[in-house]
DNA sequence: ACGTGCTTGTGAAAGCATGCACAAAGTGGG
DNA sequence: CCCACTTTGTGCATGCTTTCACAAGCACGT
């Protein structure tokens, strides 16, 4: 029942590997545009910012796909994370909000390159409907339904208003939709099973504004701290 | 040397809980809207999306700013983590690189209520120097040094396009800022003491994918398994 | 064929974060 | 004035993450 040689890696990759797991598939595939064919732990930790020992332990997660004395082959290890996140298939994602943020992810090109594609943009907004944005129609967020059963979307992403944003999330559980990405400043409330993640710009300049007052501080009141005169 | 009552917080609040401090603030400002004046830490998590023994550690951190078989007084509360994140003070935020997401932020009406005000929007294409967005003249990224001198910047916020984010960061740093929002899907370096906080939409996408995916196979291989079902 | 040198993969230790469960401390009613 | 009730603040146990340090393994030169 342990026999690991055919299908390495075991159910249960642990959640902190899973979200540097994309940051590696990106360092490599800078690589991978410089022809760099094989990289060492080292190397490719240095690139994605973080620690030889972990970028080795999270890989070894995933199964023994270096060569000892060597390092990683890039293709190789680039197909084997691909597969392991779900980026061998295709995913449809509804945008619900076309405002500003809306408008800006539907433009955003990054996506369709690694296995994103964007099916449906919805908003509530009249005058916004049939508008064409990133050469796809806005449709009436009332279609959310019809709209997400007819292309397939299995990721929502909200950039609505505040206030709107439960509700919306709440639709596209009921139309079967089980990842939801949000961008609206509140904690939404979904089933078990459903899986949010929440982008939070004013959440990331309150902890920045957190640390760069500690920095202040320190520097009142125990004359020079540790920080940026250690280069 | 010990002595708490007075200045009850120690320096060291666990990076975990700064993290949550801006969530707790915002389900308070919620409350304080609807006139509510004391809230238990029950009611308080629930708001959060957290449980109750977490936000009580979290708050504990600050101080002992609750009431034994009352609860915490909403507006204080309000006080003294708006104060502990420094966001009785105003901080003036630069955006590099006024693209799609660069406007978005821009006239995000989000930021102004909570200390943030951008001072300034720069961009390399001479196309976009000059014009107006959102009541503010988009300077030429040149300048940078002048403008962040000027207007008093400390954090940078980066939505370039990836090759010019690092050139860009390292100008922000030389110019004197230390805390940077990065938008752009590479890794910068930037020396010790310097406050890096990275936003990816593509990574939290592929987040997601992975955890769909996973639901995926369970469905497929072991029948029906926990999840959406259970509700 | 064998030894040398390099790099991976992984036990084991140390450090954080979470959640339980309860004593401590306050409120209000009788 | 005391008792019953509520809710905070926190010691402790548990689990997850990171980091160290080194044995195991592979390539290459001789």
């Amino acid at each position: 029942m342990t026999s690991r040689p055919p299908r390495p890696r075991e159910r249960g990759i642990p959640e902190a590997t899973v979200a540097r797991l994309p940051v590696y598939l990106r360092a490599l595939q800078a690589l991978q545009d410089r022809g760099t064919l094989t990289v060492s732990s080292e190397a490719l930790a240095s690139a994605a910012g973080v620690n030889s020992a972990k970028l080795r332990k999270d890989l070894s997660h995933l199964g023994s796909y270096g060569t000892r004395g060597v390092g990683y082959e890039v293709e190789y290890l680039v197909y084997q994370i691909s597969r392991e996140l779900g980026l061998t298939q295709d995913w449809a994602v509804a945008i619900a909000g076309i405002g500003n943020l809306g408008r800006a992810l539907a433009n955003y090109g990054g996506f369709g390159t690694r296995g994103f594609r964007i099916a449906a943009l919805l908003d509530a907004d009249p005058a916004m409907v049939g508008q064409s944005v990133a050469s796809l129609d806005v449709r009436h967020i009332d279609n959310l339904e019809d709209v997400v059963r007819s292309t397939g979307v299995s990721i929502g992403v909200i950039t609505t208003p505040a206030a709107s944003a439960q509700g919306v999330a709440t639709r596209f559980v009921q139309a079967g939709v089980a990842s939801i990405l949000n961008f609206a400043p509140v904690v939404l409330n979904v089933p078990d099973g459903v899986d949010v993640r929440k982008v939070d710009l004013s959440i990331e300049l309150q902890i920045l504004a957190f640390h760069a007052q500690r920095r202040a501080d320190g520097d009142g009141r125990d004359a020079e701290r540790a920080g940026l005169e250690l280069m």
